[in-house]
DNA sequence: CACACGATTGTCT
DNA sequence: GACAATCGTGTGT
């Protein structure tokens, strides 16, 4: 689970339920073209988080995964809200909660993540940072959402038949992974 | 310096 | 299902 401490305001929390995999032989990767300002921190240490604005609008956040140099990241795409959901509803004008953090840059608006959070520590955890939740029962794979390349990379993950995963195309999931107990 | 476009979302038909 | 919103970023001149 992701876990958010913003002060005056406490916990908010929410257990990932979908990601997706980018690594820099990955055309769809931001990384595919080496670093650049806006990539730096996915060419930094693992357990950072990666933090990038795109359609003029809206933020995405990865974790970093590869060691430095190999810019690496997992990219959270759906969470099922745990703790503070009253604030993440604020923050995502009183939608109902599975639209509160189904989709990535639904995540980060209900989380209050931005610009600002780029290459936070993960690890050390001050304003961000992971902890460990009980696992899924199934997790199905398929192509990852958006992209025009690497489709061939079967590299979205989600949990199986969670209805907090995010709208787009469950039914192209291609394999399913049911982790031992 | 100009310009095309994006790891998306919300609204409207 | 189609499309507008909205601007930082990377690339090319």
């Amino acid at each position: 689970m992701l876990v958010r401490s913003i002060p005056s305001l406490g916990r908010i929390a929410a257990k990932i339920v979908e990601t997706e995999a980018y690594e820099p032989s990955d055309p769809a990767s931001h990384s595919f073209r080496g670093r650049t300002p806006r990539n730096a921190t996915m060419f930094g240490p693992p357990g950072r988080l990666y933090v990038y604005f795109t359609y003029g609008m809206h933020f995405c956040m990865n974790v970093v995964t590869g060691p430095s140099g190999h810019a690496s990241a997992v990219l959270l795409r759906a969470g099922r809200p745990l703790e503070g959901i009253e604030e993440m509803a604020r923050r995502r004008g009183g939608r109902s909660i599975t639209e509160l953090c189904s989709g990535p840059a639904r995540w980060c608006q209900a989380f209050g993540i931005d610009r600002e959070l780029d290459g936070e520590d993960l690890v050390r955890g001050g304003a961000v940072w992971i902890e460990r939740a009980e696992p899924p029962a199934a997790v199905a794979s398929g192509p990852r959402v958006g992209i025009r390349v690497g489709r061939d990379r079967e590299w979205r993950f989600r949990v199986l038949d969670d209805p907090f995963v995010s709208k787009a195309r469950p039914a192209s999931d291609r394999r399913v992974r049911r982790p031992k107990p």
